[in-house]
DNA sequence: ACCCAGGCGGGCG
DNA sequence: CGCCCGCATGGG
């Protein structure tokens, strides 16, 4: 940080910034975060964004760490990654529609979802499915250390890029293999392949929810719940509502005294209940379920 | 040793 | 449509 330039960014209130980034988002697998300090950087585009978080009170200021320069992240990229403009007292009142879910918000109120590039979300998670937290990062790590494009400052490495859909398309399953990626490499590789030649996800961005995720699922590797991820915190439908083992568990448990219930029936039951906004009840029901089942 | 992890694809009835 | 199975790998 020898001379670094530190511009201030943003000034919000309701944000938690630590279960927001540690809360098994894409940038949880992608980026490095300094719990201390507060610090966080990952790779925007072709260069390294440092950010801190500095929170007084109610209300949070961050800060872009100078380095490499033209990174073209700014306020306006900062405010969509991590939804700054949502009013999270609306939505509260909305998903806090029971004690599990009141309870939830009160532990991790500020917690935001985050809106990432559809590509590096896609990826994150197909890596994700039937594995943990703690394996998809170093997968996703692994991946970037050694297929990332290298990020200069100057002459110095500063980082390394998300790998680019193309350059994953060529590899073989044995080189994604070595990554550690197991079972899913033959899914990354597809997905590369279709991503960079017959779907291309940056114009799927102005579809409804239904389109993106019907769209999404041609994709290898890609199922109802990847989409939904992938809807959610690539495209910002907030209407997506993923179900994983814990989302299931928890539904099940708590809303239906244990009784068991099928996929389709859990979407209808959170359409139903949150509507629009069950991909925020989602996040809330996911975590807190994590954490105290 | 055994079980599970932010599931999916394929095959079956 | 529902159900069942196998799938690589590492951590508890």
């Amino acid at each position: 940080m020898c001379g670094a330039k530190v511009l201030r960014l943003y000034s919000v209130r309701d944000f938690a910034f630590s279960y927001t980034v540690e809360s098994a988002q894409p940038l949880t697998f992608y980026s490095d975060y300094e719990v201390r300090s507060g610090a966080i950087s990952f790779p925007y585009k072709d260069s390294m964004v440092s950010l801190k978080y500095k929170s007084s009170d109610s209300k949070g200021v961050f800060y872009l760490v100078g380095g490499a320069g033209g990174s073209g992240f700014g306020s306006k990229e900062l405010s969509k990654l991590f939804r700054l403009e949502d009013n999270m007292d609306n939505i509260y009142g909305k998903i806090s529609t029971d004690a599990f879910m009141k309870s939830s918000v009160e532990k991790y109120r500020g917690m935001r979802l985050t809106h990432n590039d559809p590509w590096i979300t896609t990826l994150v998670f197909i890596i994700s499915q039937f594995n943990n937290i703690k394996r998809i990062r170093r997968i996703v790590k692994t991946l970037m250390e050694k297929y990332g494009d290298a990020i200069y400052d100057g002459d110095k490495v500063v980082g390394k890029a998300f790998p680019r859909m193309e350059t994953l398309s060529r590899l073989s399953v044995k080189e994604l293999m070595a990554c550690g990626a197991g079972f899913r490499a033959d899914y990354i590789r597809e997905a590369s392949r279709y991503c960079s030649e017959n779907l291309d996800l940056y114009r799927l961005g102005s579809k409804d929810y239904d389109t993106i995720k019907s769209e999404l699922m041609q994709v290898r590797g890609v199922g109802d719940k990847v989409a939904d991820c992938i809807a959610l915190m690539g495209y910002g439908k907030l209407e997506a509502f993923p179900i994983d083992t814990w989302v299931k568990r928890v539904v099940e448990r708590v809303y239906f005294k244990g009784k068991k219930k099928s996929i389709k029936e859990i979407h209808t039951f959170a359409e139903d209940r949150w509507g629009g906004l069950a991909g925020y009840a989602q996040q809330y029901l996911y975590w807190h379920g994590m954490h105290s089942l």
